[in-house]
DNA sequence: TCCATATTTCTATAACTATGGAACTATATA
DNA sequence: TATATAGTTCCATAGTTATAGAAATATGGA
């Protein structure tokens, strides 16, 4: 990851409205929710939420399904790992052993994962 | 923490001189440097580079002690992790196991830690 | 085809943020 | 005390971002 994608991804979480519609879509996990459905939990125009989805989705950090009329938002959580290692990069003078690198993904990826590579540190 | 200080955190983290200098600073480690070094490293007009560690420093990212004529600046790993914690909390439907935590501290804290309790899931 | 629903794009406005020159403050040394 | 060094604060300016109303687009069903 480079500087530029990384200031945009944190560009895009560095809003109030924004920051609550990700952690709302990392709590929801795969399925996402519709743009609907996020606007009225979290109490936020349809234009206003559109406009920050756009952001997120633009980051990387969300993606968008259609269903029929809605369109599905939920997270990318490539996106968020490659966001959070980057900031840990070399961290502590490059002795990295124990900076465990900050990993969420969906449960069936894990579990495919980790009978596969050894993985963090 | 609570989402108004990880939307400071983040926006003190989204833009690419404090970027650049917060990740300069999780790379020096625990002696940090002294402002005048970033500049220098970073060709960052002293002003410009005082106001961005001003930013870091109020989102509890980084932290400031005198030595002589020199203030050095230096990570906040405690900081840090709160907000990595705080974006991937309830992580994947709230099924956390295998979401490893974000951990980086100075090397001396961590093995303090590693002895005293078990940490990360 | 017509209508309703779901969401986006367009637009203007108001609010916020980054930049660096000039002036200031703090510390060290002679 | 005078001088130099290290860094900060003040300020004006230029640029960016958030907001929601109105209009537009996309889909599904009668």
């Amino acid at each position: 990851m480079e500087s530029k994608i990384a200031v945009t991804a944190l560009s895009a979480l560095a809003q109030e409205n924004r920051l609550d519609v990700f952690r709302l879509l990392v709590q929801a996990g795969a399925p996402g929710l519709p743009a609907g459905q996020i606007a009225e939990r979290l109490g936020i125009a349809a234009p206003t939420l559109s406009f920050h989805l756009a952001q997120l989705k633009h980051a990387g950090l969300v993606h968008q399904r259609r269903d029929g009329r809605s369109l599905i938002y939920a997270t990318n959580y490539d996106g968020m790992n490659a966001l959070m290692s980057f900031l840990t990069e070399n961290c502590c003078a490059g002795d990295r052993a124990g900076c465990g690198v900050p990993v969420c993904e969906p449960q069936s990826a894990r579990l495919v994962r980790r009978k596969s590579k050894g993985a963090r540190s």
